[in-house]
RNA sequence: CGGGGCAUGGCUCAGUCUGGUAGAGUAUCGGUUUUGGGAACCGAGGGUCGGAGGUUCGAAUCCUCUUGCCCCGACCA
């Protein structure tokens, strides 16, 4: 540990030796998350909430944007009300935490701890709306929730996690349909332009669906050890809740009629799939977009650096962050510099600034490129703009070469052998055609561990039968392993 | 929930087979010298070996149970 070799850091597992331990052993290392006392439950520290309170910050914009307000809903869900749907409790059960004590009392009626708040809101929406000129009700929260999973992964797959859930009611089912889709469309966008983080966008199996929905909309996104991850869900949920709830509203025929629905979401799984994707040997590569630390100065310690450089540095330091951009100073003097470059790109910050007594004669600094450290010489007159245009590019390079890496992995199968043979060696995302039985579905899964991640858009001309039966394809859907 | 592995100063690990009362590197603290890719030296503090029980004169080490973590599957954001 922290002994030098090939003059980068050696202090983490390589991700190009044992991606599973350079996840979780990266996570810690970068201070982004800890495990808590409890099973499966971990401790989100500063830097790695940080990332969250960019996600989340730039994804309220866009609910906002839309129309969405935020509120908050009760953790405390009663069993019954849980009950009301029959698949979604079907669905919950299993993973579901109860609350059955109040101090030293038994409670008369055990309570959920949510897993999800469809329950308790439409609960809540029946006593809400009663007619047309109350809806939509376009509603999103920013919350905790609870599943008891039986595997945990930090990020990925935790017993306690973050999210948002937005819940909307329409009038019709054609607004409500718009709704779904409006919502995966911000998602997709979000990942892609904020985190660098290509998705496909399609619609789930009734095999994979949500617990209660009528369709399930999904984006999935491939990562580097060849397997998907569901990035995010928007669900049009027809009146399946709207029935088992009784949210009614009287239209404008004075008619009454029930409520057409829709939730969506995404977690603090998002902060899985970018560390996943963008990192490397050395550590993280956090997309620009959302570093809690998008440069950090260094100023070079010699002689009498303190008087020299560091007053520089300072003020380099103080003009950038007058400009809006989130730096740091590493002004400590019990590091050396070596120890901070590599410090700071295990931690994943864009673009290092150096500066030392040779910049300062010649009025320049130094930005380095995370990526592929690659030098560039600035005057401190255009910093502003080269700092930005470096941020730019790295935010570009990162979506660029996960998107080519997507590409790469994604393969064409037209028989079951071929399917096999490609998930069995080189993994990635397989596109096929299907008939649309859960027969051929779950035969894929048997012999692979392979799931129909998203069906697509239909892709003329290409892929006429079903991979599996060999009958008339109904869609064109993506096989992968997923996490 | 099945199969496998692991659990020892903050971190990474040695010691376990063959019981004898804990050790290294690193980190931390103090000091001196250094500093353009993880600096060197001197000195100091810090653990009773995941937890419970048992065998024994004596347990990190042997036995039983238990908890947690990691990996591979089945289930899920």
């Amino acid at each position: 540990m922290g002994k030098k070799k090939d003059g980068f850091v050696n202090q983490i597992t390589k991700r190009s030796e044992d991606f599973s331990k350079w996840y979780t052993e990266l996570i810690r290392r970068a201070e982004l998350a800890d495990y808590s006392p409890v099973k499966g439950i971990m401790v989100i520290r500063p830097y790695g909430y940080e990332i969250w309170e960019h996600i989340k910050d730039n994804l309220d914009i866009k609910f906002k944007e839309t129309g969405h307000k935020n509120a908050y809903f009760p953790l405390l869900i009663p069993e019954s009300f849980l009950k009301k749907e029959a698949e979604h409790v079907e669905g919950f059960a299993p993973e579901v935490a109860w609350v059955t004590h109040g101090g030293d009392n038994e409670l008369e009626e055990r309570l959920a701890i949510r897993p999800t708040s469809e329950a308790i809101i439409c609960h809540m929406y029946s006593k809400w709306i009663t007619s047309w000129r109350d809806l939509p009700v376009l509603i999103n929260q920013w919350a905790n929730v609870l599943r008891w999973e039986k595997v945990t992964r930090p990020f990925l797959r935790t017993t306690e996690f973050l999210w948002q859930e937005g819940h909307t009611v329409h009038a019709t089912s054609d607004e409500a349909m718009e709704e779904t889709l409006k919502m995966l469309d911000i998602y997709k966008n979000f990942c892609e332009e904020y985190l660098a983080i290509p998705v496909i966008s399609g619609l789930k199996s009734e095999k994979e669906r949500f617990a209660g929905a009528v369709k399930t909309y999904c984006i999935e996104a491939l990562m580097p050890d060849g397997k998907a991850l569901q990035a995010g869900t928007s669900h049009f949920l027809g009146q399946n809740f709207s029935k088992a709830f009784n949210i009614r509203f009287e239209n404008k025929e004075q008619e009454l009629e029930y409520g057409w629905q829709t939730s969506w979401g995404v977690s603090t799984r998002l902060i899985g799939a970018l560390i996943m994707l963008h990192g490397d040997d050395s550590g993280l590569i956090i997309p620009p977009k959302v570093a809690p630390y998008q440069g950090v100065i260094i100023p070079i310690s010699r002689g009498n650096w303190k008087e020299t450089v560091l007053p520089k540095a300072n003020e380099i330091f103080e003009n950038l962050k007058a400009q809006g951009f989130r730096v740091q100073l590493d002004d400590s003097d019990v590091a050396t510099p070596g120890w901070k470059f590599s410090e700071w790109e295990m931690r994943g910050v864009p673009v290092r600034i150096e500066i030392g007594p040779k910049d300062i004669e010649k009025n320049q600094v130094v930005l380095v490129n995370r990526i592929n450290r690659e030098k560039s010489f600035v005057s401190i007159d255009e910093l502003n703009e080269k700092f930005a245009e470096l941020l730019d590019k790295i935010q570009n390079m990162l979506f660029e070469k996960a998107k080519n890496f997507r590409e790469e992995n994604t393969s064409e199968a037209e028989t079951f052998e071929e399917l096999s043979s490609i998930i069995e060696t080189k993994r990635g995302l397989v596109t096929t055609g299907w008939c649309g039985s859960e027969t051929c579905e779950t035969a894929v899964k048997d012999k692979n561990a392979t799931t129909i991640r998203a069906i697509i858009e239909n892709q003329e001309g290409k892929h006429k039968i079903c991979v599996v039966c060999g009958k008339e394809s109904k869609h064109t859907v993506l096989f992968a392993k997923s996490y």
